[in-house]
DNA sequence: AGCTATTAATAAGT
DNA sequence: TACTTATTAATAGCT
């Protein structure tokens, strides 16, 4: 179909090359375009000239991902399509244990308990309770620690103190003329010193809950929060 | 083109549809052939009939997953990536999601308690005897309704057997020869069988715990267990 | 699946 | 790149 007919190799001048391309390519695409229309195909076309230009087709009622996953499910041949369903499962299962966890911290928190019988609910109580238990004893547990580094840290303090003062009245007398007035050595606020470092009851975020029973059994009730 | 010029759109009648595919389907492909050779280009071609049966050409220079990766690198479009790398994403935030979940759990069960400093752990304990006052509130709700299913059970039962009873009497007597000897119209056996229908305490599940300062206030003590 | 009249595509030229 | 035209190729309708 031209002036002559030609055979079918590469046309070696580049010229003639690009202009053959250019009008085939336009013929392929329309031909794509009328077969859709014509016979209701699907059809997707991808093609690079040498020149690395690309034209594309694809027919209306699809776009050319569908194209290539559909062409990979009846081909079997599974570039990218098993590893895609396998994440979407994976993702699927999250999900669910996503559900579940926070099903449980729920009913943890006392909500969604109508789906529990007596057993469960027993069981969610034990479990709670144990759980309340391990909590206030850290709590206290912490204390302990909180209490016992500020008491090293008031008897470092002191201690200071004393080198201190103990190193100016040293001074004093070696210079034999006293800078500053009468220092007080052995501190009466000391009392008040610990009460300032402790920072108050509230420093420890003590709260007073209906229900503690264990304070007076661990041995940490409010009035044994004074150092001793 | 043929023995006559013909509209472009679809061709209602089935046979000719699957003709006139069959010749446009080797035409074009026979173009895309001629296209590659002559013009050393590179062309993939995916098709489906309406009949969902494909055909494919690709230029033997390549294969149709590479013609694919290189259309979405030059078009910047990431036919898959993208969303593949959004489903990596999604997923590593289910995980951590869940892992936040599980060991939120783990705190609220009083383990991996060491992160927590002493407002949470204040947050915390407040959290847990709510929820525990809660699951407690629930288990006795759970044990008035089953008790009073039971009251109505026993009642019922009780009905039936006074209903029973007074149709023998009247029965025996209508006869005038009383088959069965002595019948407890009034059965004093009433607690006992409640007792039984009650299945003891255990039927609650009931555990003593070692702290269950609610139990008074709730007025579900044991001793409010027998039904008035 | 073939046949062929007819239309469509296009090679070469402008 | 676009238009023209002689010529070949594709194919519609038929068998």
């Amino acid at each position: 179909m031209g002036r002559g007919k030609i055979e079918i190799k590469k046309i070696e001048n580049t010229t003639s090359r690009q202009v053959t391309y250019s009008k085939r390519r336009s013929g392929i695409l329309k031909k794509a375009r009328e077969l859709t229309v014509l016979c209701d195909a699907q059809i997707s076309i991808i093609m690079f000239s040498n020149t690395n230009k690309h034209y594309e087709y694809c027919s209306p009622s699809t776009d050319i991902k569908s194209m290539y996953d559909r062409y990979q499910q009846v081909t079997q041949t599974d570039l990218w399509s098993t590893q895609y369903e396998k994440m979407q499962n994976t993702l699927r299962q999250l999900k669910q244990v996503n559900d579940d966890l926070r099903k449980q911290i729920r009913q943890r928190t006392g909500a969604e308990l109508e789906g529990l019988d007596m057993d469960k609910l027993r069981d969610l109580e034990t479990d709670l309770d144990q759980s309340l238990t391990t909590v206030r004893n850290r709590k206290f547990s912490y204390i302990q620690t909180q209490t016992d580094t500020y008491k090293k840290k008031v008897k470092s303090s002191q201690e200071q103190y004393n080198t201190l003062t103990h190193n100016l009245v040293a001074l004093e007398m070696k210079e034999e003329h006293p800078i500053y007035g009468y220092v007080d050595n052995n501190p009466s606020n000391y009392e008040s010193a610990l009460a300032m470092a402790n920072g108050g009851a509230h420093m420890y975020g003590y709260r007073v809950l209906p229900s503690q029973p264990n304070l007076h059994e661990m041995g940490f009730g409010l009035h044994d929060l004074r150092l001793a």
